[in-house]
This record gives C-alpha cells, structure tokens and sequence, in this order.
DNA sequence: CTGTGCCAAATTGTTAAAATTTATTGATAA
DNA sequence: TTATCAATAAATTTTAACAATTTGGCACAG
C-alpha cells in the first residue's frame, strides 16, 4: 500500500518571493506547534533561523496576523496567538455550521463528477486501515482524511466559501494538532470515524441535505471534548 | 436631524504603526474606485502617495492581496484586484449564504439584548427619509443601513463568523460602491428597502428562521442585476 | 515594599544600494 | 514592412546600516 504524501503546500509556487517562503514556514512551524501559544516571536531569532531580513519577514508575520495565528501587540513586537477553550469552542462551532453550509450547498449544486469524487476519495480513505507503522498510517489516513472532506466542499461550487473554509481550517489544524501529538488513534476510533464517513456518504449519495449537514456539523464536533481534556492538563483555560 | 458618521474604522486604534495606516487608507481608495481594476500599483508612486516606505509599503499590500483586493505577481509588482461578473455572483452567493446561516443562528441564539439593538437600529435606519441634501441622505443612510446588518448579525455569538463576514462585506463593498455612484437613489427604491427591513424585522421578532434566512437572501441579491448592467456597461465581462 | 531614573534591548521606519527581473527601444535582417 | 534581438532603462525585491522610539529590567532611594 503506497502512501501519496506529496509536498502539497499551501497553493502552487515553490520558488516565489522570500516573504512568502517565510510565511509558509513560520505558519507550518506554528501548526505544528513549534513554538507554544504566547511565544513571543524575536525578530532578531527569525531572522536568523529562516535566513531572511526584516523587510519579507515583517510581511510574512502580517499576514500571520490576518489569519490569527500570530498577534502583534503595538511596539512590543509579535507573539504567537493564544490558544484557549473560548476560541477552541468557537472555531470548531464556526467550522462546524459553515462546512454544514457548505454541505447544503454541495448537495443541492454537486454534478454527477463531484459524486464521483466523493465516493473515490472516500474509497481511497476506507482503505487506509490495513497494518503499517504508526507513524505512517496516521500520516496517510490524515492526508486522505483531508481530501475526502475536500472533495465533499468542492461542490458547492463557491470559490469564496472554499477560501473561508481554508482559513479557519488552518486555526483548526492548531488545535488538531494537539490532540493528534497526544492521543494515539485506536484502532475502536478509526472504526467508529470510518462508520462516520460511510454514513456520510450515504445521505450524501441520498441527496439528504438536512441529514447530511447534521451528521456533517456532529462529526466535526466529535474531537473537541477530548482537545479540552487535552488543553486543561496544560493548564489551559 | 444628525447624522452620526463617525470614522469607526476597520478596528480600533487610531495611532498604530505606519503599515496599518497605509493599509487602511490603501483599502479605501480601492474600494472607493480611486484605482481601477487591474490598475498597476507603482512602488514609487505609493510610496510618494501615501507616505511612507518600501518596509511598511510591501506590508500593507501583502494583506490586501490576502483581502483579495490587491494581486501580487511575482516580480511584477502588484495591481488593483481585477472585477468580473463571475466573482460579483460568487461573492454575492457566498455573502447571502453566509449571511443566511448567520441570522438563522442569530435567531436561535440572541437574546434580549440583541433584539433590543435590532429594533434600535431598525428605527434609526427607517428615520432616514426625512429631506436633506443627497450626499448626506446616501451617507447617512448607508452608515444606518450597516449598522441594522450588523447588529443583526451580531446575535450569532460567533466572533470568527463575523469575522468572515466582514471579509466578505469588504470585497461586496467595492461592486456595491459602483452602484451608489452610477444609480441615484430614488424614494421608491428606498422605500423598498423600507418594506424589505420591516419585514425582516418582523420575521426576525417572530423567530421564524427559515423565513427570515430566505427575506435576508433575497433582500442581498437584489443590487445583483442592477451591478451587473454597470459593469457590462464598463465593458467588464 | 514601592516608586524613580537610568540603561540595555527591541521594535519600527528610513535610506541607499545591490541583485534580479521585466519592459522598452532601436537597429538590423528577412 | 515586419520580425528578431541585443542593449538599455525601469521596477521589483532584498539586504544592510542607521536613526528614532519604546519597552523592560534593575539598582537604588524613600
């Protein structure tokens, strides 16, 4: 079973200007916890570590900032954004009612290719349970996750609601992450998550908007309480 | 009869860093048509313009282009974001879906408080109509008419679904601008959205989500054809 | 324990100049 | 005339050095 974990990165172009490299990385670095929430963010120490100047590193932070994962805090410089039960509640419930939109939306405009790549992407997914290294498997089931959803927003057919669903993804990744680096995924888990998308499938299939939507906003809404766990131990409030 | 037009920028604080100066004044010029769509955004000429930099110059433009009023080519400097027919129906779909899901949650969730200030603003808005000159009744009216929205809006608790709606509302406002300037407002288009606001008003009261969900839809697509003839008659397809 | 004043460190912004890349012009050849 | 192409001009992108402010910490006095 080969896994197809290509680069992928944000959009397309690998060798753009230098702040958008920066931005790419940094926001890498801060999704996958790199640096701890509040972090405060030294110019002097980026600047040497991705190896450029103030100039495209300033420009990559900003944007950071306009995605809210990284605030700046007026002559006192950048530090990494919070993170907090407030926001964790509030951006997975954001996610939770735009993605059942977006479902909504798919159901009632997809075509028979978007079906199509549903049901593949989903295949694609199911199959992912066969025995490999931890490390691998959670990599691989992780990436088709990720594309099976995307297949399913895709039919909305709205480039403007895919592009918000990208943005809080991001924040929600942050959280994600969390929880992926301290619960191992059970095997019991992966059935249950497997069960969730089947179903999935099938109201899609169905065209049950309204069914849909609500299994839609529940599965996106299973993993908070285990993050919260996760943040409390931290001693995050 | 005062208008009450206050500066109420984008956030908050007047004197922050040059960048968000630059920015701010930057996103009014393009969304008030001082530069045309596609127009090439010279260094040199903002530079002298708006008075500062390259530093916070390349700063504010990088988070215009993640506004999507700004595109950057790589090594070509950047330009004002172009304007189409397809990307006014995609925001204007995405904003009434947006929009939609908002006030169904607004419904669900507001309390009193938040009727209180939808019945507010209602009234301030629809005291409006009384003669005065053009400019201060379209200003004054504008500013009322996104103070009813957003009040409305403001009973879905979430802060980053309000947070994508003002994305949203940035890149509508630069269509919806070319419609105040080509389209003098007459009393029975006004009165119109008199009667459009009071029943929203009243279904919103009533609670009757689905209804009021369709009214708001219904009542942010209307500029849509009438935009739409103002940029055919631009030669915009 | 609580201010006060000084000093080091960091942010923020400007300027000048280097390194590239793109655009233009004008001469030459088909 | 039209196309090609090299030289030149212009603009972007980045760096580096420096000035101006601001913040944070710390010794010291009350």
């Amino acid at each position: 079973m080969e896994i197809d974990m290509k680069i992928a990165m944000e959009t397309d172009a690998p060798r753009q200007n230098l702040a958008i490299n920066a931005y790419r990385t940094l926001k890498h670095d801060i999704i996958r916890g790199r640096y701890v929430p509040k972090e405060k963010l030294l110019m002097s120490l980026l600047k040497e570590r991705y190896g450029v100047s103030t100039g495209p590193l300033r420009e990559a932070l900003s944007q950071l900032v306009a995605d809210r994962l990284v605030v700046a805090i007026s002559q006192r410089g950048y530090r990494v954004a919070p993170m907090s039960l407030a926001e964790l509640n509030d951006i997975h419930d954001a996610r939770a009612q735009l993605e059942g939109l977006i479902l909504r939306l798919a159901i009632e405009r997809g075509d028979d290719d978007w079906e199509a790549s549903v049901v593949a992407t989903a295949h694609r997914l199911a199959k992912v349970t066969d025995i490999s290294s931890p490390d691998e498997l959670l990599d691989g089931w992780d990436f088709r996750h990720k594309a099976f959803h995307t297949a399913i927003a895709s039919g909305c057919n709205s480039p403007h609601l895919l592009q918000m669903r990208n943005t809080l993804f991001d924040q929600v990744e942050r959280y994600r992450h969390l929880w992926l680096q301290e619960t191992v995924m059970s095997s019991t888990a992966l059935e249950q998550k497997r069960q969730e998308h089947a179903a999935l499938v099938e109201v899609i299939l169905a065209r049950d908007a309204e069914q849909a939507a609500i299994l839609m906003r529940d599965h996106l809404m299973t993993p908070v309480p285990i993050i919260t766990r996760v943040l409390e131990a931290r001693g995050i409030s």
